[in-house]
DNA sequence: CAAGCAACTGAGACTCAGTCTCAGAATGCG
DNA sequence: CGCATTCTGAGACTGAGTCTCAGTTGCTTG
């Protein structure tokens, strides 16, 4: 639990460099996020908030995002699924994701041989990168073991996590 | 304009197979996607047959899209905009992209050894991979000679074609 | 330590891409 | 050529995300 206090310090200081306010939901929606989830939606993490009866709107939980965003603290992603999701950036080790199209479950790797190629293409095509993404979809190990054949590739917008609004 | 009747043809192809119908719709919608745009939204196609005074409902451009993307003759792609942008097929040349962020353009590219390295990279995470999708945000050798610094990657989701509903 | 104002919040309207429904229309097989 | 089957358009609907605005709160300054 400390080290979530220490993003909340992060976030602090990040808001006043901004001129920005510290404020009870902030630290509310910081505490939540760097305490459990890795990766996650914006209305998983309202729904959340709803569930521990810390009442938040989904505009606050937006704006927040962004701010976090900004600060570098908060990743906006894709992971194959038709909205974004978002993740910790712990430190600043970049890192690309694996997406097993039958269960959900997200790999993480980085590989730095891959780095060091995409920026030899860029250079060779003139093109100055600031960021990337790349998503591997397929079959985990132990999805494959239960003897699940790949999907196609649209199967992976199915991937849901229950949510609610209103 | 010869090869997109070609394009035509597969379709209905595969249409028979699956005992599926080639209506008028159908094939104005591959002469449009085939014969121009190769890379394209679902609303700025649905804009392009209004102009042309060609009237398909919204519904049928998504769902005649659907079975393009089934029969392999299009892609659907995220290009770091918040909705899927579709692309041909052309061969079965993989390639991934480079987005510029401040005029919006798209480089494709294609790298073998970059493909090798997530073959291993899947190997050694016992992962089955199906398909894969790399973009590399960053700005583009003719922006960069304009003068523009590179954006934040939250600015690409800023990029837009002029597109009207209804 | 109070005032004041800038920044923040929630509620809900709005947007935009994409999906669904259903009654009427078209295709194409037999 | 008939008719079952598949398609279509209009528009209602959905879900993620944004915007607005009136009321509230954090924090700087005096």
């Amino acid at each position: 639990m400390a080290h979530v206090e220490r993003e909340v310090a992060r976030f602090q200081e990040f808001l006043q460099q901004q001129g920005l306010k510290l404020t009870s939901e902030r630290i509310a929606l910081v505490r939540e996020i760097f305490s459990t989830h890795y990766h996650f939606e914006a209305d998983e993490l309202l729904f959340k908030m709803k569930e521990k009866a810390v009442k938040i709107s989904r505009a606050t939980v937006y704006r927040t995002l962004e701010l976090l965003v900004k600060s570098g603290m908060v990743r906006r992603v894709h992971l194959g699924e038709d909205h974004y999701h978002y993740e910790h950036v712990t430190g600043n080790s970049h890192h690309d994701h694996l997406i097993c199209t039958t269960c959900g479950g997200v790999i993480e790797f980085h590989d730095e041989l891959l780095e060091q190629r995409q920026l030899e293409i860029c250079e060779r095509k003139k093109f100055t990168p600031t960021f990337h993404n790349l998503q591997i979809l397929g079959v985990c190990d132990s999805c494959r073991k239960k003897g699940q054949t790949p999907d196609s590739p649209d199967r992976v917008r199915m991937i849901g996590q229950t949510r609610l609004r209103k």
